[in-house]
DNA sequence: ATGACTGCAAATACTTTGCACATGT
DNA sequence: ACATGTGCAAAGTATTTGCAGTCAT
């Protein structure tokens, strides 16, 4: 997204126009996987050097409230993405954590009863494979695979 | 779930049979909603008194590990339930971040190709469906919904 | 001009850890 | 017996908040 463009967003959304909220929104429309706020405030950073965490926190809050990006729990932690980028889902091993991302290709619904819905507009669909990765399914013979959190693996 | 049957399903996966643990089952099995720690905790106290909340924490970490249970991040929290309990999906408005409940009846992929899941095996599918709820749409109409986390409403 | 926004630092919330003691097998 | 599990308190990590000063409109 061009500086320009994420101005209107803003705009249209009735929030100013601020440097910092550009960036955000400029470095979350380059990545494509969703960022942690701290990563997000590390990729900021280097545009705008004296930002602080609080201010990317409450950009993140702001732009999220008025639907602009998305806000995904993951391993304890907040990432995010913008509202518009094209979907994708996770793949997350119960054993280890480790989370892989997976492309399912558009989703379509078998059935989604508009009623069960209660009215709320659906913006997107995040879907959350929970699973026993190949390392995980058997204990014995499982290795630390590089990128696992191991023992003391977090809840 | 009886006492008896969680004794049996912990000592099958080599964990010893402590009170602490099979109240913690007992409880994940009596509530069909996933539980934040914290809720298992009070639970749980009712039938041991003493038990502490780094304990439940420890119980429910080992439990999943054990594929026993899951966990689940909803708004920065982790919420848990038995691997075993009936599916059921979660609709979050961005904007107030309410969290329903839905049925959506026995999803099934259109196409799961089983190379994207990269030997995974999958144990449950979790939908978060994010959304506008009818309160949050209008802002100008919106209205204090007595559940609905307001204004400094969190990230 | 003025209300919205930022940066800082301090506060809060949730989860994890270290360790001495207790308990299940 | 002895590894495992518990409870307590203390430490982490992630996120939020209060406030004085700054900036976008």
């Amino acid at each position: 997204l061009e500086p320009g463009q994420i101005a209107s967003l803003l705009q249209g959304k009735g929030l100013r126009v601020t440097p910092q909220r550009v960036a955000v929104m400029g470095v979350l429309s380059r990545r494509r996987e969703h960022l942690s706020a701290e990563e997000v405030f590390e990729q900021v950073r280097q545009e705008l050097p004296n930002i602080s965490l609080a201010t990317v926190y409450k950009a993140l809050g702001e732009l999220r409230r008025k639907g602009q990006i998305r806000a995904l729990p993951v391993l304890g932690r907040l990432r995010f993405d913008l509202t518009s980028n094209p979907a994708h889902h996770h793949l997350v091993c119960e054993g280890c954590q480790r989370v892989v991302d997976v492309e399912l290709g558009t989703l379509r619904w078998p059935e989604m009863p508009p009623e069960a819905l209660m009215g709320f507009d659906i913006l997107s669909v995040e879907v959350i494979l929970r699973s026993i990765c190949p390392d995980c399914r058997e204990p014995s013979t499982r290795q630390p695979a590089s990128n696992n959190l191991q023992e003391g693996a977090k809840l």
